[in-house]
DNA sequence: CTGAAAGCGCTTACAG
DNA sequence: CTGAAAGCGCTTACAG
């Protein structure tokens, strides 16, 4: 009844494997499903195979899929366009240890544009449980829609976050940067060259990155006895630090740290502030930052901080998701959450304190 | 008689919808459809509608896709890694383009990542008809294994090249730079400013985009009249070009252009070799680049050249697919193959000759 | 105007 | 050891 939609040649089916070896369609699937449960006889299990090959067949991966079996396609969801146009230091990292590691596992990966359109709840959720059609999805973004990510949990979809997330009761399995204790090793290592007046210079959106990034700042400071009161700084976005680079001065603050995020606002606004103040690091000021900026500018490359594992969180994501899918589901896992340790970066822009 | 395969709780389905509504499946299929070619009362519309609004209905993008309707997924094809490491300049802004307009048209993007085994031809086979899961496929690489792609041509399945292709009795669907106009008019600055004795310095790989180049500027010499047989000079992966240099200085060469690839491997030996051999651009010799050289290194920056229009590529050739897609298959559409123009680049490397 | 039926190409219990 | 049947969740002619 329903129509080929296309002319051309139609690629071949089992069925047209079962009709050229002389068995059913069924059997054709047992033996190509690669199935021992199930025992053939050689004979049979080589002339489907033979016929398979004479007829170059390869399986709907659609038919698969709706059959219940599993795809080797994993997705990926971006809150944002997936190739940003002027963040493509950010996340290309990641992209490139998801696709690196999809591929030698062997999945392919579909990417999700339907969040680019800047959508409506409704289009959003639609466009989230479109992920289905992938055996499971990855998910890369600064917030958490957790109505429709909870809705997919609940049926049991395999999912994995690329960041931390603490939404929807701390379930949401996910690998993450361990921002915290990185953080709080910068600040350790300002402390052990003698600085005791330390600013944190962070943007004003409030995600985990941000605020995991502050408590290790905060937990660095404490442990070193350090007060921590008027220690971080809010700078919005366009704003200048024009001001508090001289309050800074006045204040007797010898080391500045900076919060580094996609768009690196903080940074640049930081390190403009600094040239025009006429200050270079770390004669004038220590400075470390938060993870890797765009490019240094003004400042001296490289800035002393740490590296974000990205391509490493790409790769141990899909890892994840993998074995998320493949796990027998009758076992209940325990959430997978991982927090991936920053690699120190010694750079040139922190001294002992004057 | 099938296993849900998933513990937790299912998605809502068309026949959930009927059962609330009190109509059948198919006619919940042809109301949330949309299709006009069958008439429903406004009431019985509504009541389906209202239905799968309460239970919150999106439809099953793999069953959707295997009742042949369309799925609204883009395959794209690369016969290397998606995400390269090393040569992230060259693809990206294709990528970028792609994934731009492909959410602009509201489709996905299925990366296959089956190529970057570097398997054998039955894997490679395998992996390309594996395309068909999309709606249609993108094509992105210097070779193209005319078997399998072949084959799908012959299936009617929706493809697009990036890049020219002349496989095939030059009936593969592509979009491209047009690379022998934008190297002829470059050849032509360099005839403008005076420059006679030009030489083109090429790899040996031969592909389209490089023998394109080469047209294009043996083109651009002929039609100013120059002597054209000693104009193209070879170099190696791995090789100096110190002799080069040398040889040309003895021939009084007032003008170098070189062919950009992937690799950067020409530019990148002849630059090297200007600055070994003490030479500055276009003081002591004019320098022309064909394409976007990924970093200019020792020569002045911006060498002039043009730019290729990758993102340009990389949005018009989903475009071209997408009406490939949606096409009626019962009119036979002409082979759709375009090329680009390449904007010229006026750079600094180039002035009038000696 | 609406519903029952067949079919997309697979997988998977189940019956012989 | 092998095949017939049901089902995955849709779409689409077709019959009422």
């Amino acid at each position: 009844v329903a129509v080929t939609g296309r002319t051309g040649k139609r690629a071949p089916r089992q069925a047209d494997i079962a009709r050229l070896a002389g068995v059913s369609q069924a059997t054709v699937s047992v033996v190509l499903g690669g199935r021992q449960s199930v025992r053939l006889s050689a004979t049979t299990r080589q002339r489907v195979l033979d016929a398979a090959d004479e007829l170059g067949y390869q399986p709907d991966p659609v038919a698969t899929r709706l059959a219940s079996a599993r795809n080797n396609m994993l997705g990926l969801y971006t809150f944002t366009a997936t190739f940003p146009t002027d963040v493509a230091h950010s996340y290309y990292p990641i992209l490139v240890g998801i696709e690196e590691q999809a591929a030698a596992l062997g999945q392919d990966l579909v990417l999700f544009t339907g969040a680019s359109g800047g959508g409506s709840r409704a289009r959003d959720e639609a466009a989230i449980r479109r992920t289905r059609i992938a055996d499971g999805c990855l998910f890369l973004g600064r917030h958490v829609p957790v109505g429709p990510i909870g809705r997919l949990m609940e049926s049991a979809f395999p999912l994995v976050f690329i960041g931390r997330r603490d939404e929807l009761d701390g379930r949401i399995p996910h690998v993450g940067a361990d921002y915290v204790a990185a953080s709080a090793a910068v600040v350790g290592q300002l402390v052990g060259l003698g600085h005791r007046r330390i600013r944190y210079l962070r943007e004003r959106d409030d995600a985990l990155p941000s605020t995991d990034r502050e408590r290790g700042v905060l937990r660095g400071a404490a442990d070193a006895g350090l007060p921590v009161d008027d220690m971080v700084v809010h700078v919005g976005p366009g704003e200048s630090c024009d001001e508090l680079v001289a309050t800074w001065r006045t204040e007797g603050v010898t080391a500045v740290v900076v919060e580094e995020t996609d768009t690196g606002a903080a940074f640049t606004a930081l390190t403009r502030a600094l040239e025009r103040a006429g200050l270079s690091c770390p004669d004038d000021l220590s400075l470390a930052v938060l993870g890797t900026p765009p490019s240094s500018g003004p400042v001296p490359s490289p800035v002393t901080g740490f590296e974000v594992p990205r391509r490493e969180m790409g790769r141990r994501a899909v890892e994840l998701l993998v074995e998320l899918v493949t796990a027998d589901p009758a076992v209940d896992l325990p959430v997978r959450q991982e927090l991936l340790a920053c690699a120190p970066r010694a750079g040139g822009t922190v001294g002992p304190a004057g």
